[in-house]
DNA sequence: TTAGGGTTAG
């Protein structure tokens, strides 16, 4: 990126005009580093020297606001594009569908499909990869059946990525069996799985409590002569960990380098989240700073990891210290953090001090989830603090989190 | 010459 800037500095230095494909690569290279605002200011840079946006361009930002889930900035921009009489094709579609499936918005997913129709741009294979990831996401099997159903219909010849996201569909709607199955039948008609379609297998066979299973994935897998990928090995450093197994676990970790993988943030707080949950706090603060020496920057999940750790070990001085230097660094505490702190303080029935992160959340607008009015409900009441427990409960209802089913303990003559 | 889909962490 800084590379790409320099030229086009030394573009305007020579004289040399950018036009509107110098614009677009630009802006398309902010939109994938997610700097939209420096995307949206290229993009006003380049109407302001008389060049107009194309259908590339509006993709980019349609793609990159999407991407980083800032969907009404996306659908405003369709509308822009469509009103500055661009016309949306295909791709411009995808990005805007495949943004509102990972949303979850698939009513309006398929109002956008709907209206694509009617202005005579037919799906393909792309788009509906897409929709039915969507459909899956959202645990709409049957929709997501239909779809492939009808793609067949119209001739559309499934891909491999086509393929990884139905077996990872299955995979995550507890039909891991029908995915293997499906693995089978496509190699025998020559197609072969690749690292991705593993990966995705051995992550579900370990979730599903099959350690044994998600090893052998991975052996299959090499066997085939597929080499694991850092998100491979990431995936079973993390499937041993939440099956208790931390030393195969670090083994795996280690074997990576053997490998010449490079491990990533993601790879080291599956290990660090692992240690901690396994009694292994000091091994998991050495590894945490290990991380940091290794020049990658602990966010918010590897910090809540380890404060998670502390808290559940009783060591809240040092938690306290962590989401200090946490804020220090400018990472925000999210809702997982929060959980954390709330959860654990209750535990140790330090339900005052849960309460103070109740309301820091308030007040920096993290919406709380129904778990964590639970927890602190029925704390109030384990220790006869009713009119708190009450108060709490109150705040949940009027949040629109209270769905009369939880197991929250003030009943309403209570109330 | 520039744009779209599948995998791992709290």
């Amino acid at each position: 990126m800084p590379k790409a800037l320099f030229y086009f500095h030394e573009m305007k230095i020579q004289r040399v005009k950018p036009n509107v494909v110098t614009f677009s690569t630009l802006l398309d290279a902010f939109c994938k580093e997610g700097m939209m605002q420096e995307a949206a200011k290229f993009f006003e840079d380049m109407k302001q020297l008389g060049l107009r946006p194309n259908e590339f361009t509006y993709t980019s930002l349609i793609d990159g606001y999407c991407k980083m889930g800032s969907l009404n900035e996306a659908l405003k921009l369709m509308n822009k594009m469509l009103q500055a009489g661009v016309p949306m094709n295909i791709v411009s579609y995808t990005a805007l569908v495949d943004g509102l499936c990972e949303a979850g918005r698939m009513e309006e997913a398929e109002e956008v499909f709907k209206e694509m129709l009617k202005g005579g741009v037919a799906a393909n294979q792309i788009f509906c990869t897409s929709l039915i990831h969507g459909y899956f996401k959202a645990g709409k099997v049957e929709k997501a059946m239909d779809l492939i159903k009808e793609m067949r219909g119209h001739g559309m010849d499934p891909d491999i990525s086509f393929y990884g996201t139905l077996i990872w569909g299955l995979c995550n709607n507890g039909k891991l069996d029908e995915a293997k199955l499906l693995i089978g039948k496509i190699t025998a008609e020559g197609i072969h799985a690749n690292h991705v379609i593993y990966t995705i297998l051995m992550h579900a066979s370990f979730k599903a409590g099959h350690k044994v299973e998600g090893l052998n994935v991975l052996k299959e897998m090499q066997d085939m002569g597929v080499v694991p990928t850092v998100v491979t090995c990431g995936a079973v450093v993390d499937g041993l960990c939440k099956s208790g197994a931390i030393e195969e676990a670090s083994t795996y970790f280690n074997w990576m380098e053997d490998m010449d993988l490079e491990t990533n943030l993601l790879v080291y707080t599956a290990l660090i989240d692992g240690l901690c949950k396994n009694n292994f706090l000091g091994e998991a603060e050495k590894l945490f700073y290990q991380m940091v020496k290794e020049d990658l920057a602990p966010d918010e999940v590897s910090y809540t990891s380890l404060i998670d750790g502390n808290l559940r070990h009783g060591n809240f001085e040092r938690a306290f210290e962590l989401r200090n230097e946490m804020i220090n660094n400018g990472i925000k505490l999210g809702l997982k953090t929060y959980a954390s702190f709330i959860w654990w303080l209750c535990q140790f029935n330090q339900v005052e001090q849960a309460r103070v992160f109740l309301n820091e959340m308030n007040e920096k607008g993290v919406l709380p989830d129904e778990a964590i009015y639970n927890c602190l409900i029925r704390k109030y009441h384990e220790l006869g603090n009713m009119d708190e427990a009450i108060a709490v409960q109150k705040e949940m209802i009027e949040r629109g989190l209270f769905n009369g089913i939880s197991d929250c303990v003030v009943t309403n003559e209570q109330m």
